[in-house]
DNA sequence: GTCAATTAAATTGTGTACAATATATTAAAT
DNA sequence: ATTTAATATATTGTACACAATTTAATTGAC
């Protein structure tokens, strides 16, 4: 706890104070950060996704449907912050797999309901392990987590508005 | 700091004691927080960094090369967390844009050296300003940028001893 | 010294992402 | 009712990323 005060002590004295300091480090950027531990949890999600026949983008997709399926397109892209362009296509592959359907609507002829299948629906319980596979990785500590969790909430909910 | 400790605990409670935790919900994943914020991010970068004609990887290429030029594609891809498969071609736009240059070493002709033209080092005047221009988005409070870089320099040190 | 193992880049193939555009449908305006 | 504007998908084009492989060069083992 006091270990992690002190860190954060010296970030904002380095970040802030320093008079050689240089907004275009490498890192200083938030961005860089984020890039990176985005694509290296995605490339370790890799190794466990694929036995199930899972890419990282459909993994999420399924994610969501999991939750509530019968969602238009539209209403999916909101919620993975992914547009027509990425999950047209997606979709499509998904279905092929036999995991769920894309029905267009009768009363409004432009959107397209996806709906999982029963062996979508299923996927579910072998996905089930996933979460405890990656932890295995032992990449943090639960507090560490909930915080960065935490973090990383507070910044979509600022950029789920910029659409 | 009180409200900072707040949510925190409410979101400990939720992520830990409710008896329906559902570890496979979307709202659980440090890897969905971490894939939307470095996707939307990366996104705000493209059109302030379009005039300048540079894309989100030349420019992290480039902050890493004014930090320090004269290296092997080898020694950026371990810093920037990239391979050869992105840099290479990356590279080659970059060196017909006049903005760097690959040499390969004639001590060891596997190896190619990028080095920074006048032109590349130049252009870092012109990007001084990049990162006030992303701070205009008024995306986080800096106590939370300080927070958020330093959980992610942690993930970042973890997953650098992985290759 | 010679062959095997290792290493650095480059190449190939697959899967995203997203901007921009196209298409089709619905809603709104008048 | 007709035209216009808005909306939901689909398509096209560009730019990554990375796994796997290939090529060329170097290092190690003996």
């Amino acid at each position: 706890m006091e270990d992690t005060e002190d860190t954060k002590e010296e970030t904002i004295t380095k970040t802030t104070e320093q008079s050689d300091y240089n907004p275009l480090a490498l890192d200083n950027q938030i961005c860089f950060g984020l890039y990176v531990c985005s694509k290296e949890i995605i490339r370790l999600y890799a190794p466990i996704l694929e036995p199930l026949g899972l890419t990282y983008t459909s993994y999420i997709t399924l994610l969501s449907l999991w939750e509530k399926d019968n969602v238009t397109i539209k209403e999916l892209g909101t919620r993975l912050f992914l547009d027509s362009g990425t999950l047209t296509p997606l979709l499509k592959k998904m279905e092929a797999q036999g995991l769920v359907t894309r029905t267009r609507s009768s009363k409004d002829e432009r959107t397209v309901f996806i709906n999982l299948t029963e062996k979508g629906r299923e996927l579910r319980i072998k996905c089930l392990d996933v979460p405890k596979q990656m932890m295995c990785n032992n990449l943090m500590e639960l507090d560490d987590a909930v915080e960065l969790l935490q973090s990383l909430h507070k910044l979509m909910s600022k950029m789920a508005c910029r659409n």
